[in-house]
DNA sequence: GCGGTAGTACTACCTGGGTCGTTGTGTGTC
DNA sequence: GACACACAACGACCCAGGTAGTACTACCGC
């Protein structure tokens, strides 16, 4: 079970793992069902997709009489923090400032947020 | 020339954009020797790489007697702008407080980033 | 026991990144 | 003019994401 590198997960990999992280545990159907609406997979997309990420380490499953359960084999913060810090070191060299500025600049960002950031950057001043 | 979608860039591809952006243009040769060292890539892997990413839109070539000189077609911008974008959409529901407070956690940020990150949150406050 | 249903397994195909080898061709040099 | 070199063009592969159809099978209700 080879660790996988856990940026690059495609779009419909990262949905399956937001299901399987939500619920902690589901089957092919219940995945399925939960992905349900707007751009309709078929069934068996979903199955291989899971089974293909199987082989890849990224979720595992137990047996319930014939029905696969699957779970997340890696946590949601493993793969929130790979991805973040690839695109912060690919095309921010690093810098979580430059990341920042770059995110202001380009959404609306509301007051709360903005709150809430200079919340994070005061902690993390105090804890250094 | 369809638009691409700006996300999803491979690594070599953004090795190779970031050639083009710094330098404004340049020649198979000169990505190649720029992109030098480490992991060597053989020449015409940048070479087709380059025709790929033409193909897609990515960037332009003009001809200098036989040689193709080629720019960027997208700007950094744009592109730092999509990929951020979808990572901060798919990962992080689209909130930049949780990504910089997961990017805080997780990474050394220096006492200037983090005056840096407080600035800019104070000048957008402002301008809002 | 027979037929439908639910479920997995397998196969196939397309796209795109990544990686090169080979081939063809123009050009500059002795 | 012959040769090497510099370049672009093309084709080949591999891998992984995405998408789905088909085949096989266990089980459940009648």
């Amino acid at each position: 079970m080879r660790r996988p590198p856990l940026h690059r997960l495609g779009d419909l990999q990262l949905q399956i793992m937001k299901v399987l992280w939500t619920r902690g545990e589901a089957s092919v159907a219940e995945v399925h069902n939960t992905l349900g609406r707007e751009p309709r997979f078929a069934y068996t997309t979903i199955a291989t997709m899971l089974r293909k990420m199987e082989a890849r380490g990224l979720v595992g499953h137990r047996t319930d009489g014939r029905t696969f359960i699957y779970a997340a084999a890696v946590e949601e913060v493993q793969v929130s923090r790979g991805m973040a810090e690839h695109v912060l070191d690919r095309l921010f060299a690093g810098s979580v400032a430059d990341l920042v500025s770059h995110l202001l600049s380009a959404r609306e960002v509301s007051r709360e947020e903005l709150a809430r950031i200079e919340r994070f950057v005061a902690e993390r001043r105090k804890a250094s």
